[in-house]
DNA sequence: AAATATCTACGATAGTTTTCGTAAATGCAA
DNA sequence: TTGCATTTACGAAAACTATCGTAGATATTT
């Protein structure tokens, strides 16, 4: 399907769609503000690109376009994840998945919910 | 500590590097071109590039160049995994962990060496 | 209705990444 | 030694990304 490759920069807008659902270019500008410092042109002309290729999909029935995510962030995550698993890891989702836990301090809670859902993995 | 950022293409090569260790063009060139249609002299380029940016060194003793990574794998692992994290999964360890074991097909070894990773950690 | 604000469209620019052509240097082979 | 193959160096084109300015359209306010 999306063999599409967002950016960094509509990642950061799809990240701010994906909370909101439908959205007009000022809601994700306002949001994406707090974090970055871009022109509200550069956001809608970030976002009308997207849309060319496929990435949102938009209802321009009244002045103010409404746009939403042609993509979910699981599909995303998936796509991102198989090609970061292939040219960081080798291949290998468990280095991954031991580097991960590794590096971040992950709480008994979060851990024992791997554990959990490892357990019902194996069966 | 470099908080340097190799590219898509440059983490091509790094990718032979670290499976290959001191490489030349030629070796990276001919890997590389397995998988991909670039020519020699982009390799080339590209590696004269990564060494002016410090992600290699290189012996330059001989007419043929010797190239070796400048930053290990796990370094390089560790601060794109990092990044990842944050923009693609909200920052979340374990959702990156769950999704990344569901998706791939884990073989029964692997999960049971990550469950004794789990288990030493908690202690 | 006129002024003001907001929005889209579009083009231009700057920065970065990837690609390649060409030339010069170096080693090898006939 | 002369010619061929391989390599490096360098520059520049091509492709992609991010940014913004400006103009025109549409709505809102007074």
């Amino acid at each position: 399907m999306s063999d599409i490759k967002p950016t960094e920069s509509e990642l950061e807008i799809l990240q701010v769609m994906w909370a909101k659902g439908e959205c007009t270019v000022r809601d994700v500008h306002d949001e994406l503000s707090k974090s970055k410092d871009a022109g509200y042109t550069t956001t809608l002309k970030l976002m009308q690109i997207m849309h060319e290729k496929g990435l949102v999909s938009r209802d321009t029935s009244s002045k103010t376009h409404l746009y939403k995510p042609a993509i979910s962030r699981e599909e995303a995550q998936k796509t991102a994840l198989d090609k970061f698993i292939a040219t960081m890891f080798k291949g290998s989702a468990s280095d991954l998945v031991m580097q991960a836990l590794g590096q971040h301090k992950t709480s008994k809670e979060e851990i024992d919910a791997i554990k959990k859902y490892l357990d019902q993995f194996e069966k």
